[in-house]
DNA sequence: CTTGAGTCTGTAGTTGCTACAGACCGTACA
DNA sequence: TGTACGGTCTGTAGCAACTACAGACTCAAG
């Protein structure tokens, strides 16, 4: 199988080995418009290029870090328009970090209420609990 | 409107105000077994006691902190069994507080991440981005 | 020449809701 | 008594962001 990034491209599974992406997900990313139709050979089968991996790995990398299918078609359409504007792009960068920031924050309030709940509890066959007692008061 | 705790009980949209829940929510909880189905009136129309209010809230703490609904209807479970076992619900409690905590430690790993980025950028009009650079390399 | 693995398509399922459309019901006001 | 206006009912469709099939096709190896 032509699996090398040398030669003439890459099968969808060879793509999803080099990305680390599910085999399913590459076609859905393809439906929704974040990564370009790719050529396909004669039978039907995609070929896919080292640009297709860069953009892949871009969107990939963007998920990881918690940015929506949307602000990524938005940091996409910089990237493609080319006259990436600085300016704009740390600027969506930071309204993120907040969003980042602010789960953060609620996750630790929750983190605080379960430790001190379970931290109650007196582990023994008791019919009182006092994590249900918090749950339902 | 019957709208007062006392009384007949309260209707979908009472019930709603009463527990800050949404009114589509409340039949969403209905359909899927996490609220038992009310009585109605000769018309239809459901009729909530003190008992669903209580129920609901439990679901809607439960949420809040983050629980899915299989693992509240798990402890709903053991509220309606009665023998609650404490430590069980000791164990399911810690076990989500290790779920929150890897949470947090991912979104502080990707905080992290975006800070850096955001800092090295200069804010200008430069066609080079770090931002963009980080993600696609 | 057959077998097995890879690929293709469309579609349905997932989680946890939210939002309709269109049909009733029930009360206040004229 | 009529009617207008809100509330309620049902089923269903939509959202994000995938994931997982079924059934048909292709392709290379043995």
């Amino acid at each position: 199988m032509g699996d090398h990034a040398s030669g003439k491209g890459l099968q969808r599974a060879a793509l999803a080995r080099w990305t680390g992406c599910n085999l399913e997900t590459i076609r859905y990313y393809e439906k929704i418009g974040m990564l370009p139709d790719p050529p396909r050979t004669a039978a039907g089968y995609r070929v896919y290029q080292e640009d297709h991996v860069a953009r892949l790995r871009f969107v990939l990398r963007a998920r990881e870090l918690g940015f929506s299918i949307e602000e990524i078609r938005g940091l996409l359409d910089l990237v493609d328009r080319g006259n990436q504007t600085c300016a704009e792009v740390k600027e969506r960068t930071e309204r993120h970090l907040t969003d980042v920031r602010s789960k953060i924050a609620d996750l630790k309030r929750i983190e605080r209420v379960l430790a001190a709940t379970a931290a109650h509890c007196s582990g023994e066959e008791v019919p009182e609990c006092p994590v249900l007692d918090a749950l339902a008061s």
